[in-house]
DNA sequence: CTGAAAGCGCTTACAG
DNA sequence: CTGAAAGCGCTTACAG
């Protein structure tokens, strides 16, 4: 039973208690495995009779290890309160807990990247989880030169030797194309996301290919709700006979869902409608979308194993982890 | 312009390119006042040219100062992805970002108990901001009894001298019971939480105590959809000219909305319904919900304060912070 | 397999 | 106002 001592006990405490000098006390606590199996009986004993635990600041004093990461998060606004950033966070804690690692939460915000870079460099931290980071922020680049263990949520736009995570975009677009054609619909059109993101260009590649068709009718969103609506109205206007949309996100599906109410259209017997990501809006549209749904829990314990791996070895090699998205069946189409 | 140096830079190369002793540049970087204005400037100068930074371990050491403090989420699935969190979140790091002090994030399950009171012992941590911890959870006492800095989200059901922060629950009953009165509604009832809560009890103390009426009909509901479907029902068969409900949670009111449409009554007209928590689903609720908001946000950077404060002085008094709660008028009352 | 000793990089009384 | 020195609590070559 740990003594309730109200001074704090060390290393040469136990050493002395157990009989024997600090580095063998050391090896045992790290467990080193040479140390004689009755002197470490002796030693966890006085362990246990003294209630030691080791000072973490003088471990990392000499080994260099702060035994914390951090996860940097876009912006305090956008993720925070998405049910996504739920999934990341539960995904990245299932592995970072059992390991004792610190997980450091951050947003991307002014000074983040000076902090990041700095605990980084002091050894506060040991590496650092990005998601979605803007393809103009330099710090991935910045966090490679200086070789900081890193892991990206998706494939850079820009080629960069970095280790990221992602669901196999191109994949998704195929899987909403041969849903709808299995529907039998045949004037198919999209409304893609950002042709200067991995993800708005894979899967608009994935789905055009999958219906073979070089023609698809499609209109450039951003993700949001409101270019949904605006793709939408354009492409109503251009394809009026249309009878199958896929949007490269929910977001967007909502916002096209409201045009083709308000044209009179009814979904799915008019124009059956398909979304990416199986968020929250997901099930909140009317109908509930079917959508591509993307293991985000899974991809984000996967980030963490690729970071810890990083960190117990910096000569690991950079690394792509693809995951493949399922089709959610749901009422839109 | 600092020098890209591979080597990491020590305090004792400041001090020998500053031409001073080691305790002199480690005063100009903790930012001592009495040091000399020209030796300021040349240690100034120093850290400049050498790219210094402070390591944190070796001072952590010393000061016995972690610079991070834990946030515990009730578990896992409850909390993550809820809009709640994300506003706790961001809350405390307002006021935890400015200061450099790392926000460790944590959910409460087996093991976390352990984890924060080893954490806090070996000054891994150097305080913890505990959100909704369950009231017979041991946590609380146990960091109380080792004197560790701690601050709880809500005031305990069992007495325990624990700075909390808090929204003013009898206030918020009593906001909903005076825009009920104002709506003349004169057959009132309500759905409310938990009685083995404060915030269970308190909301339908000050509702009753409000609306002046001890005879007031009530049922206990456990702040779920599901209980208050249940407790609406209920209520419903002994009170059928039931005209106004006050749900102690959104999602109570939610179920609630759910059997007054099925019993064949409309929202607001025939009954008139008012939640608590302004949550997100009280505006996915048809009609949008009348409810009672607490300012999550201020309350969870007041926490944060009030954590940074005990860290600093460990005998600051225990306090409690209680903030007004304030209508949020939509469709539903 | 074990121990004496050096060293990790700071801060802080204590003199002067 | 400044410096020499002790000390924070570990880990880890290096001998033996």
């Amino acid at each position: 039973m740990p003594r309730s001592s109200s001074k704090r006990v060390t290393l040469e405490e136990v050493a002395r208690v157990a009989g024997v000098s600090r580095a063998t006390a050391s090896r045992v606590v790290n467990g080193v495995t040479t140390v004689d199996e009755t002197i470490r009986a002796a030693v966890r004993r006085a362990i246990e009779d003294t209630g030691y635990v080791p000072n973490p600041a003088a471990r990392a004093l000499v080994t260099r290890r702060a035994d914390a990461v951090a996860l940097v998060l876009p912006e305090e606004s956008r993720l925070l309160g998405d049910p996504f950033f739920g999934q990341v966070v539960r995904g990245v804690m299932t592995v970072l807990g059992p390991s004792g690692v610190h997980l450091v939460l951050m947003t991307m915000d002014a000074n983040t990247r000076d902090q990041v870079l700095g605990d980084l460099r002091r050894g506060r931290l040991d590496g650092v989880v990005l998601i979605h980071t803007d393809r103009a922020d330099p710090l991935p680049r910045l966090l490679i030169e200086e070789r900081h263990p890193v892991v990206v949520s998706s494939r850079p736009v820009v080629p960069l030797p970095v280790t990221y995570v992602d669901v196999d975009q191109p994949a998704g677009g195929a899987l909403a194309a041969r849903h709808l054609a299995s529907l039998r619909r045949n004037r198919i059109v999209t409304i893609a996301g950002p042709q200067h993101t991995t993800a708005g260009q894979d899967r608009l590649i994935g789905f055009r290919d999958a219906l073979g068709d070089p023609d698809l009718p499609w209109v450039e969103g951003d993700f949001t709700r409101e270019s949904g609506a605006v793709g939408m109205a354009q492409l109503l206007r251009a394809h009026p006979g249309l009878d199958a949309v896929f949007a490269a996100s929910d977001l967007m599906a909502q916002g096209a869902l409201a045009v083709l109410r308000e044209s009179g259209r009814s979904v799915p017997a008019d124009v059956a409608v398909v979304g990416f990501d199986d968020s929250s809006a997901a099930l909140a549209c009317d109908p509930p979308l079917t959508t591509v749904r993307q293991p985000v829990e899974d991809m984000a314990a996967e980030m963490a194993r690729l970071l810890l791996r990083q960190v117990d070895d910096p000569d690991t090699p950079v690394t792509a982890s693809v995951f493949p998205p399922t089709l959610v069946h749901r009422g839109s189409a």
